[in-house]
DNA sequence: TGGTCATGGAGAAACGTATCTCCGACTCAT
DNA sequence: ATGAGTCGGAGATACGTTTCTCCATGACCA
C-alpha cells in the first residue's frame, strides 16, 4: 500500500519531487469537464460553446499545461518532424555546411518547414543506426544521395516520403529537385568562350554525387563538341587543402588553360592565389568563374564571376514538396469511414468518388523538377568592356 | 462488423493498403514468445538465453520491425532529441548560419550529439509556438540568448535542461559556455598597438547579444585606460549591406583610424574594399583584424588577421554539457524503488546511502565555462617583419 | 404528446512500447 | 520429501493523447 497505490486514478505523488508536469487529466479535473472536452477545446475541434473553450484554455494556461508531443505523435501517427539528411564525404563524420551551399539550403529548408508547422532534424546518412530509428520522422529530405544509398532505400521502403535535392541515381524517392547543371555548365563555357577563352580548364571533384558527375559530363561533352582537349583536375571536394593543391596543379600544367571554371566554393580564392603565384593577371591572362554562394567574391580583387545554385529556392522547394507528399499521403490514406458501413443507405454515393483504389500508391511516378541557376558576372570573366554577355542580375553601372 | 472489428486482438487489416508496419506484437507472435521477451531481447535487458535473443532478433529483422520512436518516448520519457535554438535578428525569420560561426558551431553540435546517440532539431526562438510544443525535447542548446528571453525561461520552467552558448544575461540556464570575449578583444587591441597602431577603430553591432556587448565594452574600457577616444561604427549585424556601409563610413571619418577591428565575419572583406576605395594600403596605412571563422582570409590580398572563436569546440562542449545534465538528471530522478517498501526488512539499509534528499535539485548552481579564443596573425596586422606577436598557429615559414 | 434535431459533452478504446510483478519449473542441498 | 534459489518468461499496467461512439437534454414542429 505504500509505494504502489495506483488506483487507476491519478498517480498519488507519493515521493515525486520533480514537478510532475500537468497532463490533460489534471486540466480536465481542474476545469470540471471531461478529457474529451479539454482536447476538443484546445485543438479547436468538436462542438463547444465559446465559453467552455475559453474557460478550458484559461485553466490549461494557469496550470502551465503542455500537451505531450510523444503521446500526440503516438496517437496521430504524425510527429511534425522531417529529417534533413546529408551524405558524408570520406572519413569526416559529417561535412554539413562544409560549403555555403549547404548552409544556405539548410537554412531555407528549416525556415520553410517552420512556416508549415514542421521542425527539421539534421541526420547525417552515416549516423549510428539507433539514432535514426529513435526519431519519429514524417519524411526526409536527402541532399544529393549517392547511387543505391541504402539509407534512402530503407526509409523509402518504410513508406516514408523522401524528397531529394539532386536527381537521384538509382535510389527510389518520392520526388526530387535539382538544378539544371548541364545547362549551367554549358552557359558558363559559352560565356568564357565569348570572352575570348581558347582553352578552358575545369576544377572538379572525385566523388560520385550528381552535381559533380553531371557538371563534369557537361564539360567533357562540350570539349568534344568544340574540339578542345579536356583540361581538368579532380580532387576530393571535402578536403580544402586538396583544393588549393589542385588549383595550383591546374595552372602549373605545360598546357595551361586560359580560363578555369571551379565547381566548388573555395576554388575561387584558391585559383586567385595560384594565379598570383604564377604571375597571371585576372582577367587578362586568366578568366575565372567558380560556383559559389558566398558574396566574398563580390569584393575580391578582382571580383570573381560566380554561379549561384540558388540554394534557398532549392531548400524551400524541397521541403514544400516533401510536406505536400506527407499531407497528401495522409489525406489519401484516410478512408472515408464517415459513419458509413453502419448505416447502409446514407454515405455510399460519395464513396466511389473519393479515392479510387489505384490512385493512392504513386500519384505520378517520380516527379522531378529542374530549377535554373544564376550566373553573376563580375570582372574575373570579362576581358574587355564590362558588358554582360549572359544575364547579370546586378545593374551594369556598379563596379 | 465490417469496418470496426477490433476484438482487442490484432487489427484485422480489413482494407488497409499501407503496409502496416510490424509492431512488437507481430514479432512476438511470429517468434512464439511474449511481448516482454521481444522487448527484453531487443534491448539487451532481462535474463534470456542467447538462443532466444538471437532468434527474436532474427524474426524482428525478417519482419523489418522498427520500434516506434513515439511509443518509446512516451513510455520512457526520453526522446533522444535536443533542440538547437538560435535567436533571430530583426525581421528575418531566421538567420541561422548567417555567419560561418553558427554553421561551424551547429555542425560540431550535431556531430557531438550524434556521437552520444542524440539528434539535433533546429528551432529558431521565433518559431511558431505550436512547433515548439509539438516536439518532445530532452533539453535545449540556446545560442546567445538575449536578456530575459521568454522562450528560455519557459523551457527552463518546464524542467528541461538548457545550456547556452554565450553567458546568459538574466535568463536561468542549467549551464553555459562562452568565449572570453573581454580577454580576446584586449589581446587584439594590444596586438594592434604593438604593431604601431595609434588610433584603433571598431566595427560593431547594434544588437544586445552577449558577444556584441562584451566586446564593445572591452573596447571602450581599453580606450579609457589608454586615453584614446573611441572610434566606432555600429550597425545591425544581420544586414550585410549595412556592414559595407558602416565600414566605408568608418574609414571616411575625418579622424580616420589607422587600425580597425571588425566584430563580424564579413567585416574583413568590407574593410578591405573600403580601404581600396580610399587608397589606403593594408597593412601600411591601415591595420586590419576581424573576427571570422572563414579561411578565405588566408588568401585575400593581403591575408587578414582573424580571431577565431573556435566554434567547434564550443559546439561540442555545449552539447556534452547538455547531455550530461540530461542523463545526470535522469539518474538523479530515479528513486531507489528496488522492491523495498513491500518487504519491511530487506533492502532498507541501502536506501539512505543512495541519494541524499538535498543533492538532486541543483548540483552546483549555474556552472559556466570560459573558453579561449585564437588569434590567427596574418599580414594585415603586421607592419614590419612577419614576426608573430601573439601566438600564431601556423608555422612561420609559410607565406 | 410524440418525434426529430441540434447542442454539449462524457466514456472508452486505441496508439506501441517498457517494465513491474509474479509464476511455473527445474536444480540442489538438507 | 521439502524448502530455497535460479532460470525463463508471461500478464498486466501505464505513459498521455486523440477520436470514435453514443447519451442526455431541451427546443421545435407537427
Amino acid at each position: 500500500m505504500t509505494a504502489a497505490a495506483n488506483h487507476h486514478g491519478r498517480r498519488t505523488t507519493t515521493r515525486t519531487r520533480r514537478l510532475e508536469r500537468a497532463g490533460i487529466r489534471d486540466v480536465a479535473a481542474a476545469a470540471g469537464v471531461s478529457i474529451t472536452t479539454v482536447s476538443d477545446a484546445l485543438n479547436g475541434k468538436g462542438r463547444l460553446p465559446d465559453e467552455t473553450r475559453t474557460k478550458v484554455r484559461e485553466v490549461a494556461e494557469r496550470l502551465g499545461y503542455r500537451p505531450s508531443a510523444a503521446a500526440r505523435t503516438l496517437r496521430t501517427g504524425r510527429s511534425g518532424l522531417i529529417g534533413l539528411t546529408v551524405t558524408t564525404y570520406g572519413q569526416e563524420p559529417f561535412t554539413f555546411t562544409e560549403f555555403a551551399y549547404f548552409a544556405e539550403m539548410a537554412r531555407a529548408a528549416t525556415s520553410a518547414a517552420l512556416n508549415r508547422g514542421y521542425a527539421l532534424v539534421v541526420l547525417p546518412a552515416s549516423s549510428r543506426h539507433d539514432v535514426w530509428s529513435n526519431v519519429a520522422l514524417d519524411g526526409t529530405v536527402v541532399i544529393d544521395p549517392s547511387d543505391h544509398d541504402p539509407m534512402v532505400a530503407d526509409l523509402y521502403r518504410q513508406g516514408l516520403p523522401v524528397v531529394s535535392d539532386g536527381k537521384p541515381g538509382n535510389c527510389p524517392v518520392t520526388a526530387w529537385v535539382d538544378n539544371d547543371h548541364h545547362a549551367a555548365v554549358l552557359g558558363i563555357l559559352e560565356h568564357l568562350a565569348q570572352a575570348g577563352a581558347r582553352r578552358i580548364g575545369l576544377l572538379t571533384g572525385t566523388s560520385t554525387d550528381t552535381y559533380t558527375r553531371l557538371s563534369t559530363e557537361a564539360y567533357l561533352g562540350w570539349c568534344r563538341s568544340v574540339g578542345q582537349e579536356p583540361l581538368y583536375e579532380a580532387y576530393p571536394a571535402h578536403d580544402p587543402c586538396a583544393g588549393a593543391v589542385a588549383a595550383d596543379r591546374l595552372l602549373a600544367r605545360p598546357d595551361r588553360p586560359d580560363a578555369v571554371y571551379g565547381l566548388f566554393d573555395p576554388n575561387g580564392t584558391d585559383l586567385l592565389a595560384a594565379a598570383r603565384r604564377y604571375h597571371l593577371r585576372v582577367p587578362d591572362d586568366l578568366l575565372l568563374v567558380c560556383c559559389s554562394e558566398s558574396d566574398v567574391y563580390a569584393t575580391t580583387e578582382p571580383p570573381i564571376t560566380t554561379l549561384s545554385l540558388k540554394p534557398r529556392r532549392i531548400g524551400t522547394t524541397v521541403v514544400n514538396l516533401l510536406i505536400d507528399a506527407i499531407e497528401g499521403q495522409a489525406s489519401a490514406n484516410r478512408v472515408p469511414t464517415g459513419q458509413a458501413a453502419n448505416d447502409s443507405a446514407s454515405a455510399d454515393p460519395t464513396v466511389p468518388d473519393q479515392g479510387g483504389p489505384d490512385q493512392t500508391p504513386a500519384d505520378q511516378s517520380v516527379s522531378g523538377q529542374l530549377m535554373p541557376t544564376e550566373l553573376i558576372v563580375r570582372r574575373s570573366s570579362q576581358r574587355r568592356s564590362p558588358r554582360t554577355t549572359v544575364a547579370a542580375p546586378r545593374p551594369p553601372g556598379e563596379t
